[in-house]
DNA sequence: ACAATGTACAACCATTTGGTTGTACATTGT
DNA sequence: ACAATGTACAACCAAATGGTTGTACATTGT
């Protein structure tokens, strides 16, 4: 568990505890979407959703081409299975704990 | 997608998005630890820990039972397990998009 | 050439977050 | 009875968050 991996896992934690950025990774997952297309879509100023893209950005679930004037805006399926995984990586901790546990069940004594 | 299930997405995230907290959760995964034995492993104060342990207990990822004057901590599985049953969701939004263009290469014209 | 569109970003503001110290209180051990 | 231990919580503080408005700039359409 590197430095680099523990600052990626803030950022797309992060990126994903508000419910926005949430809904707006569900539509760019399911199709590339402009800025100003999801931008309509919630009752809150350009520059605020504008804002919750670049944090999807900065934290790689969510990727931008230029098109023209348009940005448009890609869901990283890849990031959100390494979320997955390291939520995996905690389920076998516990895994660990419960297989210790049967051990000393088991054990003959 | 109600409106209680979305709270508790933005709480479950917001504890899984700070490293403290996420080392927190792997040792209690692990086996009970109480709040004293936590704190003795960080490098801050017992109160900052202690906020940190309530965090992740109002998320959900940790219960604690009382065993004297210690309050034991244990990790919740099955709350780490929802978490990953909502990046499941976003990935099937993601293959519903391949799905749709699949599709679309594969008709007949 | 110029108006309209799409984006980025700065400056600002209220609230939340992550830390601190200090205090209070219950349980345990002597 | 009293000291030590384990916990909770309030009050405080600096920094980050999530929103706003305003400005600047590139691309497109007429």
């Amino acid at each position: 568990m590197n430095e680099t991996t523990e600052d990626t896992a803030d950022a797309m934690f992060h990126a994903l505890s508000d419910r926005t950025r949430r809904d707006i990774l569900r539509r760019v997952l399911a199709g590339e979407h402009s800025v100003t297309t999801l931008a309509a879509k919630y009752d809150m100023s350009f520059a605020a959703v504008q804002k919750h893209v670049a944090v999807l950005e900065k934290a790689g679930l969510l990727t931008k081409r230029r098109n023209g004037r348009e940005q448009l805006a890609s869901g990283d399926v890849q990031a959100v299975r390494s979320v997955a995984s390291m939520l995996d990586e905690l389920e076998g901790v516990w895994r660990g704990r419960v297989a210790r546990i049967e051990a000393l069940l088991t054990e003959e004594n």
